[in-house]
DNA sequence: AACAATTTTTAGCTTTGTCTAAAATTTATT
DNA sequence: AATAAATTTTAGACAAAGCTAAAAATTGTT
């Protein structure tokens, strides 16, 4: 299994939500920054052995040797990033470029060794869920903020993009995972929130408000 | 530069002290278990990108630029070994291999905040010295066991072979770094030395005395 | 000095993963 | 249903890094 192969497996698995029917060649291509027609090629090396359903212009689907293979890099990724986050002093905007390059070392004594070294975390600084040695992936209920209602409470479980950018904008505004969110308005005109966190009320943008996931209180 | 660039720097590297007058592409191709041919065009490659000095039949000689790259590599490798073995339950003899594959990821930060987090070694677990930040390396003086005369006593500074085979026989006979050695015997037939480790005497072959590095006692 | 042996280089081919441009297929629109 | 638009695939090239086989240069031996 090269390091691309990979990479195309990892994000067949994680388009595949977005599109359960099938991941369409052009997705994948978006996703690994690269040409549909390399795209094609790496689906069909990748049916070629076997860790993938492929057929012409039907998009394709991982089978569970494939989608184990991928879960099993997303594992080391997300290790990798608590890792850096909670021995290395790394703040969680910076860690995904390297975790890109650590999941793609080969050694299942590593991996174990760190989950044990690290407390076997089970979510990574992010907020999402690190699949056990198994390749069991807890599925948090979460929801994005936007969809709460006027006078909702939740806490924030997780990001949806990842960009230093928005988490800089996090940090700059205190809320990190765990905090508390209260919904105090919405504005119809461009859907931005007024949201109490930290005892504070602030507003947040739509665009903001798509890519925090929170967990609604019961 | 791409990990196969690195590689043969780091060959280079280590070729150099056995052939100062410049590494024979040989020499190189069975360091990286290549053939000649393919020496060759990389030993090319890697002069025109202007890291080492290369005329055709004269062999290899790094430039400052590839002597520092190939060290910085170095650096990284003999950090996740001492990582892998005082973090991670890892024994001397298992941990060559990964950090063959983790002495490529390219963070700055990363391996100034690990060097920290191991406080700072100047050794690795075989004894070999952690270049700083700045390429500096120092120089352990050293000699073979079998170089001593019946009656010299040392301590064990480090292996010349990281043999699992070898580090596993000297675990077996409780050899490890810090440990007094005393020549008692030197045998004229095969070489063959006894020594007093551990309080206890015990025979060794010269062919594994030549591959443990002793501080002899001034 | 001439020939043999060794070492090194060159030339040409392969695989991986990318690209561009063109062809084919599917989906959408009138 | 026919055509336009969008998506996907195919065909052909390219760079990296390796290989084999053959040529060239160097070194060693008589």
């Amino acid at each position: 299994m090269t390091l691309s192969e990979e990479n195309y497996l990892k994000a067949v698995y994680h388009l595949e939500s977005t599109f359960p029917e099938g991941v369409p060649t052009n997705a994948i291509a978006e996703e690994m920054k690269t040409k549909p027609s390399s795209a094609t090629d790496m689906i069909k090396r990748l049916a070629e052995k076997d860790l993938l359903a492929y057929k012409p212009y039907q998009g394709a689907k991982l089978n569970p040797t494939g989608r184990n293979h991928a879960i099993k890099v997303i594992r080391k990724h997300r290790l990798w990033e608590s890792f850096l986050v909670e021995k290395l002093n790394f703040s969680w905007d910076e860690v995904h470029e390297i975790a890109e390059q650590l999941e793609h070392i080969k050694s299942d004594k590593l991996i174990r060794e760190l989950d044990n070294f690290l407390g076997n975390p089970k979510t990574d600084p992010h907020g999402d869920p690190i699949p056990d040695e198994d390749g069991n992936i807890e599925i948090i209920q979460k929801r994005v903020l936007s969809e709460l209602e006027k006078g909702d409470e939740g806490i924030c479980v997780g990001v949806n993009d990842s960009s230093s950018a928005f988490l800089q904008y996090l940090d700059k505004n205190e809320i990190s995972l765990g905090k508390k969110i209260e919904i105090l308005e919405k504005e119809e005109f461009d859907n931005s929130l007024v949201i109490k966190v930290n005892g504070k009320s602030m507003s947040i943008s739509n665009l903001a408000a798509n890519n925090l996931y929170i967990k609604k209180y019961a």
